[in-house]
DNA sequence: AGTAGATATATCGGAGCGATATATACGACC
DNA sequence: GGTCGTATATATCGCTCCGATATATCTACT
């Protein structure tokens, strides 16, 4: 899943190694920070596979390997960003998926967005399951655990709520039939209609769908 | 950083590994869901590492592998406990060391929660900094999943400011100087000193030498 | 007798991680 | 002028973890 950010970045511009590696960091707002041992092996995998390609350049006597995203990558970057994923690392893929979202149609937003919910709130069930039978007899700190978690995960689905609305807002707005916005970004600068999506909401979320449970912590 | 959860386990009973993989997910709350591929092999570690010894069972047809923790498992467990374990894991890891905080007396587990805090507060600040810099041309959504980010980081933070006052309460009500390690934790952790006695009688001849790798069969 | 599902151990290939090796470039300090 | 520390840049090693799968046996129901 890291093949996912390395395309992604080499969608904006061709870049080598070392500076995928420092813009890697910056991608997720700072949690992920990417290891050698994973970053150039992935790399090779994807050249392999050519999704990328490398020219070799040269500034001084040091060596650059700067790669470029092929059209063959393109076409794995849209897979990538919108199907599988293995299950375990479900959250850091989430995030990653999230951070290349101006590249989405915004439909494609939103059923990523309640995929993701779906999965928050099965989660949140099995934790509510969990405390509900086996709170008699376990110990303090697993149930302080699970408390924090059940609280987290709520926080998770509120936050994903507002998200959901600011889409379903704009896509209302633009025009429901319209929806072009994701083909012509012109770099990774925001664009002015989805800009607001974060900082507004938080007032009208339950939208029109079934939506009760959580909202408890 | 799977031996601490599964010497926890034997710790309070010998088990075979099936039957660990199931209580392993229990431990942590629900989160963490054990692999066999990362089960077996880390049992075989602990065993050639002399941290547990395995003793086969048969029941029926059926071959079991009853897995017993060693005094030196113990100190293993001890070390895990308090101290290393990599920083990428830093999560899992906290979570694994909180399901075991009975085991460890009052004054560790508040050095641990302290420490745990110290790393989200660099974390949070870190999240604060981007914040300030980069806000102005940063994508709406990596921007969103920072201030989320920021969010679940101080919400953390305050929930282990709650854990850190409960235990600074609880020491100085049984008084400051007693400190007698569980202190009434009506947990799963009982009755385990009659066990103790007869399985560490059993093993002090065999520590030093001949450790003749595994017991294969 | 047949089969579906739980119990039980084990291994394979692959991906990520931390550490480390090997260079070159460049400013700072003495 | 030397050299020390830091940043740039690529690459690999050993290890752990994961998902998937193989191989059995036992139980329950049909």
């Amino acid at each position: 899943m890291l093949e996912l950010p390395i395309l992604g970045l080499l969608k904006e511009q061709p870049m080598h190694g070392y500076q995928l590696s420092k813009e890697l960091t910056d991608v997720l707002g700072g949690f992920w920070r990417v290891s050698y041992g994973s970053l150039y092996p992935s790399l090779k995998r994807l050249q392999k596979q050519g999704a990328v390609e490398a020219d070799e350049a040269r500034v001084g006597g040091r060596r650059k390997n700067v790669y470029r995203i092929t059209s063959e990558g393109e076409r794995v970057f849209d897979t990538l960003l919108q199907e599988g994923g293995r299950e375990s690392a479900e959250d850091t893929t989430f995030r990653m998926r999230l951070a290349f979202f101006r590249y989405l149609k915004p439909e494609s937003r939103i059923r990523l967005l309640e995929r993701r919910r779906a999965f928050l709130i099965e989660r949140l069930d099995t934790i509510k399951a969990r405390l509900a039978t086996a709170s008699p007899n376990a110990d303090s700190y697993t149930l302080s655990l699970m408390t924090h978690g059940q609280n987290v995960t709520a926080g998770d689905i509120a936050w994903l709520d507002d998200l959901i609305a600011a889409e379903r807002r704009q896509v209302t707005a633009t025009g429901p039939a319209a929806a072009t916005s994701a083909t012509a970004k012109p770099s990774r600068a925001r664009s002015r209609t989805a800009r607001r999506t974060a900082s507004t909401a938080r007032k009208n979320r339950r939208t029109t769908t079934t939506r009760r449970k959580e909202r408890t912590t």
